[in-house]
DNA sequence: GACACAGTAGGATGTATGTCCTAATTCTAG
DNA sequence: CTAGAATTAGGACATACATCCTACTGTGTC
């Protein structure tokens, strides 16, 4: 039942790594030599490369769904959910300053790649689109939640590319304050004009 | 002098590769076929692929130089000015549903692969940041300016970045529309509050 | 204690790639 | 027209990598 648990370290290594450099540039040795297990008992856990990457996305599937689930019991309402999804550029601020927003670098090399995995990668957005589509819906925004709720990921996902390339913290202090006001506006507007 | 001549194919071939596949994932056989050339006939132009890169790199500064150039000159206000910008969303949507931003991607693959280029790619961001700090300014807003131009590139990124994830067209002219709106909100604005 | 089997190790293999070298071809100057 | 330089072609080489295979180890069962 060990063969569960480096099954585990393995798909956790590859996720990180992954992130940090790349999917392509991150080869079978790389995640061998971060799980301290030779090259060859890989293959018993996985047939080959692509394989390690679905099990990393299924991974990311459920850690996330474990976040949002995690916000939605802590936030008091709506709002504070959407506040808790807008944290994370404080949060993770160090890690996407080096790079990036794992969900977009994935997705962006997927589809340079023209892999398979993309659609699912892409799955992960899915995730939060609709999880914001909800808080947005409860704030009472019924027909344009998901117009907001891709607004806003859309800034998420602008923030990181940006504090990516200039690694300015200062940038993503102010684009955090400019989404929390925005939030505010929203929030009292239910229902009415769409913008 | 024809060797000129060759040298900018492989550059221009080498840009479009680089865009669409990525640049690690694009090989010199790649090129070389693209260009029609044989692979060794490349080592007379460029010693490596580094070089290759910086050339690439310094290609688009310069076509981008022109752009913006093109833009300030055909734009009867800083207004249209920023205008131009906010519209190559939609001028080159299809590419960028496929391919993403080919700035943002660069400077992501760059920084994942942990590259000395890396510098080098942010300087195109750079460019866009001065360019549209310039309009800001001649739009009225002197002190925040530069936020304003951080604010729209940000905006730019996270549209591209969910274009090319979801492939919805529709998503882009919203978020064009929308900018659009931000925009006319600025103008009117000058110098007043931060938001 | 012997056997079966999950798990592990490390080497073998073929392919792709970046880099390099040398020979052929084309171009240019005198 | 010809010598020398610029350019091109295509193969050589070492390396890195994904994949595959075979042998070893530990553990639980009869």
């Amino acid at each position: 039942m060990s063969g569960q648990i480096t099954r585990d370290h393995i798909v956790e290594a590859a996720d990180q790594l992954f992130y940090r450099q790349g999917y392509e540039h991150t080869s079978f040795s790389n995640i061998a030599a971060a799980v301290k297990i030779s090259r060859g008992n890989f293959y018993y856990h996985f047939k080959t490369k692509d394989e390690i990457l679905d099990a990393v996305i299924a991974r990311r599937m459920a850690t996330t769904r474990d976040m949002l689930e995690h916000w939605e019991s802590e936030g008091q309402d709506p709002a504070a959910c959407i506040r808790s999804f807008i944290n994370i550029l404080i949060v993770n601020q160090a890690k996407i300053m080096v790079s990036g927003c794992p969900v977009g670098t994935l997705c962006n090399e997927l589809a340079k790649l023209e892999h398979a995995a993309q659609p699912a990668a892409s799955g992960l957005f899915i995730l939060f689109r609709k999880w914001l589509t909800c808080q947005f819906a409860a704030l009472g925004h019924g027909a344009e939640a998901d117009e907001l709720a891709m607004h806003l990921l859309m800034r998420s996902q602008g923030v990181a590319t940006l504090a990516n390339a200039f690694r300015d913290e200062v940038f993503v202090a102010q684009e955090v304050a400019r989404m929390n006001r925005w939030l505010d506006e929203q929030i009292g507007k239910e229902e009415k004009s769409g913008n």
